[in-house]
RNA sequence: GGGCUGGUAGCUCAGUUGGCAGAGCAGCGGACUUUUAAUCCGAAGGUCGUGGGUUCGAGACCCACCCGGCCCA
């Protein structure tokens, strides 16, 4: 490879974007970017010729992507540069880039015109870089653990794996409405009734709910099954990613979050969803944990209640609003009430609650874990429970088609459904979900 | 859905008690043969988010709406 100082001056030919044009008369500079770095060229009348030298000023525009060939040389102030002897525009920009020193800033154009704020701002470049890492790192751990990476349906004849409002489509060959998945929970079963013992996929779910800060209707998940594992397993391995993850991004487990460290050093904090909901309510499920003692701590903390409620809805309103935001540091909540999640096993020693933890940092779920429930006969009576009116607008219909599937055998397992987005959130120091997703959708300007 | 806040030139932003619409950068014209946020001179650039209203006069005040951001539900 050319260097800049061999001898003879070793002629070299250049490609990329150009982001700057000094003209200064019979010579002028231009800086030339590309994916590896920037490097100048200078353009001279004496190099270029007269009328190619004119014509390239005049044609020029910050934002071309042009090539240019020449010897590399250092000029006066030692800058590495190539003196162009040949230029080539490959691309012409019709709009300007947007200010090189103020760069874009405004939200709404960065959102709308993404590739305007990469371009433009070095930060939010990094930060897809860093998405894509710690993407990686996930695949690595998991590839280094034996599973499998599959593809499973994202058009659903029945959705399920989760409480959400799917989004509906039309499957015009089959002549029957469809499902945008929430969740991909239960073909991943399926692939373990199969006889796979380690599956995964990282997918993008739907969820035809609102859009806030930390919802986005389109997400990505990370969810993986092991067969002959359990809860303990799958919180081994949630600290195992996470951690290979904040590595991947950052070189550290340690990560700056505006003024706080969030420190994904395993072991992380254990609580159970009993005692943070006592400490946080005086509400203890052991006790009085009935949906009239539940409304009574939903009114003492002003939250509004819908006499509709199911318990399940009450016991997700008290924790998300007194007990959740105050999960900062990276924290597993275990030991759910059973109602939570009708796809998980229930505690040996207490069937009034179920083998789950969910991962909190930032006051955020993050993961979501279980002892999957593999009893055909219990599964099917928890999910005719959970489609039944008592869970209103949450109830979810029941899967036959994987309930058949279970009565074919699916082994003991554990499963870890992940975060994606969330987790680069909580990695790269932001607290906007549009901030880790490249094309967010916006409403219509007009 | 509620509260707060923003929308002015291509970009970043000013705009005072209501009185001619502003700056820097970019772009355009000119000078300049080693600059690097080049410099200097000149000219230009506007549906002030949209629609109403108040007023002699509205970017500013009032009402409604559109599109964002933050917080809350």
């Amino acid at each position: 490879m050319a260097r800049v100082d061999d001898e003879p001056p070793p002629d070299v030919v250049v490609a990329g974007r150009l982001v700057g044009l000094r003209r200064m008369g019979g010579t002028s500079f231009a800086q030339l970017r590309d994916g590896s770095g920037e490097v100048q060229l200078f353009l001279n009348q004496q190099s270029l010729g007269q009328v190619a030298y004119r014509h390239a000023l005049e044609v020029l525009d910050v934002g071309d992507f042009v090539s240019a060939g020449g010897p590399l040389f250092r000029t006066r102030t030692a800058e590495p540069s190539v003196r162009v002897e040949r230029l080539q525009v490959a691309a012409k920009a019709l709009r300007p880039l947007p200010a090189k020193w103020h760069g874009l800033h405004d939200a709404e154009t960065r959102f709308r015109q993404r590739y305007l704020d990469i371009l433009a701002n070095d930060d939010v470049r990094r930060r897809f870089e860093a998405r894509t890492s710690i993407v990686s790192a996930l695949r690595r751990v998991l590839d280094d653990h034996g599973f499998l990476e599959v593809e499973t349906p994202t058009l659903q004849p029945v959705y399920g794996g989760g409480a959400a409002t799917p989004f509906v489509t039309t499957y015009a060959a089959l002549n029957r409405d469809y499902y945008l998945r929430i969740a991909d929970e239960l073909y991943l079963k399926r692939l373990l009734v199969a006889g796979y013992e380690r599956v995964y996929e990282i997918c993008k779910n739907f969820r035809n709910e609102g859009i806030d800060s930390s919802h986005c209707p389109e997400f990505t998940m990370l969810e993986c099954y092991q067969a002959f594992a359990d809860l303990g397993d799958m919180r081994e391995l949630a600290q195992q990613l996470v951690a290979a993850a904040a590595e991947a991004a950052c070189g550290t487990r340690q990560i700056q979050f505006d003024d706080r460290v969030l420190d994904f050093t395993p072991p992380w904090r254990r609580v159970t969803y009993r005692d943070a909901l006592l400490a946080s309510t005086r509400v203890d499920l052991e006790r009085d944990g009935s949906t009239s003692a539940l409304k009574d701590a939903a009114k003492a903390n002003e939250i509004p209640v819908d006499p509709s409620w199911s318990r399940a809805k009450l016991l997700d309103e008290l924790m998300k609003t007194l007990v959740e935001p105050t999960f900062v540091q990276p924290t597993f909540l275990e030991r759910y009430p059973t109602e939570t999640a009708p796809l998980a096993k229930r505690c040996p020693d207490d069937p009034r609650y179920i083998e789950r933890f969910e991962v909190f940092v930032n006051g955020m779920e993050m993961a979501n874990a279980y002892t999957e429930l593999n009893d055909p006969l219990e599964q099917r009576a928890r999910m005719e429970e959970q489609a039944s009116a008592r869970y209103g607008a949450d109830a979810t219909p029941v899967d036959e088609d994987f309930l058949l599937a279970l009565e074919h055998g699916m082994p003991p397992a554990g499963g870890l459904g992940l975060g994606v987005d969330r987790l680069v959130m909580a990695l790269a120091g932001v607290t906007n979900i549009r901030e880790v997703i490249l094309f967010p959708q916006l409403r219509d300007r007009s």
